[in-house]
RNA sequence: GGCGACGUAGCCAAGUGGUAAGGCACGGGUCUGCAAAACCCUGAUCGUGGGUUCGAUUCCCACCGUCGCCUCCA
């Protein structure tokens, strides 16, 4: 059974086959660099970094590309306040989108086009759709005459007499003087001491959606796989780049759209003109790890399903990757080792993976078997809670064969190739060792030293107490059988 | 006004026409010098009212509630 993904334009579930066998093409919406990218920005773009790495586990190759929208509205207003030209006024942005990129662990793209460096490409993917009959020029630039495709209205299912103009109350709609109220600009006049390009369409600056189109099929071919974005993208965007990607080439553009819910805060979503929205530098500055906002933006909920910011369930996703991560370390230890489960029965008649003791039969039985409910779960739409859920199942009862009987080495390994197969997709734990990587201060060596010492003349009292201490500056210890363990709370 | 989505234990959440995964929190217990970790035990009949069905949380209808999109917002 393969890989199965919500088509959006079809409403269905459809299995991801790729036009060229084994290499997936993605192509996904990126960020607009006129602020820093907030947290809902960032659960679409965690959504598609799954969807990405689940996307490598069962293809050949992915070839991933995510645009910069560099060029709009509020940046060329905003360059103007600021007395300086665009490069200038989204290099910051652009820095800080990658560095919340690296923060939270997700892979970078294969290419990530910005639109300013497309402006040839648009402008003659404009000049195809001119010479296709399907625009007209006005006062204010060159548009897509909706009227002229016939398709239009099939992804978002908005019909013309169901649009009310200006009815978001975002866009003012004065602004345009168009034939229909649902054409779009491809094309923006722009005055001699305005910023904009010259170019064979006149001077003037692109539309938003006209890019996408460009720089999707220079990079990916007039027809890829995969596009995704966030749902507030279906319409009018994605919509848009249906019809003057198809109208240009007559051929489809993309075999299936996938779109993620918004991130919504007290229900309601999280947006910069709403004022409620969080930066990863805000939150990382107020004490919150990336490995729980990464685990609790990809796992809180399905991609398709409204996921509220919250408290108390940030607080959940940070104590399930500490349960995972505690599951990691005991396995490791359980391997490294080896030796320890010399004297077990398992390790009696020396290596090697044919027999063994019932409980390691039944060791390897279950992760085979949380293996094969995790892939189904991933294949079915990206189901990442319910595979999250089938790995914490899986996890318990391991944990209780494991306590019953030491693993043998070999199979002590087979559950720590289980754990990094599981996080490769889900990326939490990297983050997290990050996070606790700062070793321990000369201080705190000392404290830990001496608390090894009282334990070691039964002085319980004294050891409590600077068990406390540590705890104060965050070093959470553990007692074993084997000593003392530490890690940064 | 148009189109669409959601409502599952204290919180988050998966899910199926045949009586509901998982995480967190809470309580009890085993282990531990005490803890921690781990394990065990304890909790929901799935918004409300109808309907279809042998049987619905899962299908249909209505209602209540919450929310999203309706031209440059992921």
């Amino acid at each position: 059974m393969g890989m199965r993904l919500h088509d959006t334009l079809s409403r269905r579930l459809q299995p991801v086959a790729p036009l060229e066998p084994g290499h997936v093409r993605l192509y996904t919406c990126g960020p607009t660099v006129w602020n820093r990218a907030h947290i809902g920005n960032f659960r679409t773009f965690l959504f598609e970094d799954v969807l990405r790495r689940w996307l490598e586990r069962r293809f050949d190759r992915v070839t991933h590309v995510m645009n910069i929208t560099d060029v709009d509205d509020r940046l060329i207003r905003n360059a103007g306040e600021h007395g300086h030209g665009l490069a200038d006024e989204t290099r910051p942005w652009i820095e800080g989108f990658f560095a919340d990129v690296d923060t939270l662990g997700i892979r970078r793209a294969h290419h990530y086009p910005r639109a300013t460096r497309y402006i040839e490409e648009m402008v003659a993917l404009v000049e195809r759709l001119e010479a296709a009959g399907v625009t007209y020029r006005g006062d204010g630039g060159i548009y897509f005459r909706i009227a002229s495709f016939p398709r239009y209205g099939a992804l978002s299912g908005i019909r013309a007499e169901g649009l009310v103009a200006g009815a978001s109350g975002r866009v003012d709609a004065d602004d345009y003087s168009k034939e229909d109220a649902r054409d779009f600009a491809l094309w923006k006049v722009v005055g001699p001491g305005e910023i904009g390009w010259d170019t064979r369409l006149g001077r003037g600056r692109p539309g938003w959606h006209i890019e996408c189109s460009a720089m999707s099929m220079a990079l990916l071919g007039e027809s890829f796989d995969i596009h995704c974005g966030g749902v507030d993208n279906i319409f009018p965007h994605h919509e848009n780049e249906i019809a003057q990607s198809e109208a240009a080439t007559g051929r489809a553009f993309v075999r299936t759209w996938c779109h993620g819910e918004h991130l919504s805060v007290g229900g309601e979503k999280m947006a910069k003109r709403f004022g409620n929205f969080r930066t990863v530098p805000q939150l990382v500055e107020a004490g919150y790890r990336p490995s729980a906002i990464r685990f609790f933006l990809i796992a809180g909920a399905h991609y398709r399903r409204r996921l509220d910011w919250d408290e108390e369930p940030l607080q959940a996703a940070s104590e399930a990757v500490q349960r995972l991560r505690d599951f990691r370390d005991r396995v490791r230890r359980e391997r490294a080792g080896g030796g320890a489960a010399a004297s077990g029965p398992g390790s009696s008649g020396g290596a090697g993976a044919e027999e063994g003791p019932p409980s390691r039969d039944a060791l390897v039985a279950r992760v085979a078997e949380a293996t094969a409910a995790f892939e189904a779960a991933m294949d079915d739409d990206l189901n990442v809670p319910a595979a999250v859920g089938q790995v914490f199942a899986a996890i318990r009862d391991l944990n209780r064969l494991l306590d019953a009987e030491p693993p043998a080495a070999a199979v002590a390994q087979r559950l720590e190739d289980w754990v990094a197969a599981v996080d490769d997709v889900l990326g939490v734990l990297p983050l997290a060792d990050r996070e606790s990587e700062a070793g321990l201060g000369p201080e705190e060596q000392e404290l830990l030293d001496r608390r090894a010492a009282a334990r070691a003349r039964r002085d319980f009292e004294e050891s409590d107490r600077l068990r406390a201490e540590l705890a104060a500056r965050g070093v959470v210890v553990e007692d074993t059988p084997g000593g003392q363990r530490w890690r940064r709370a």
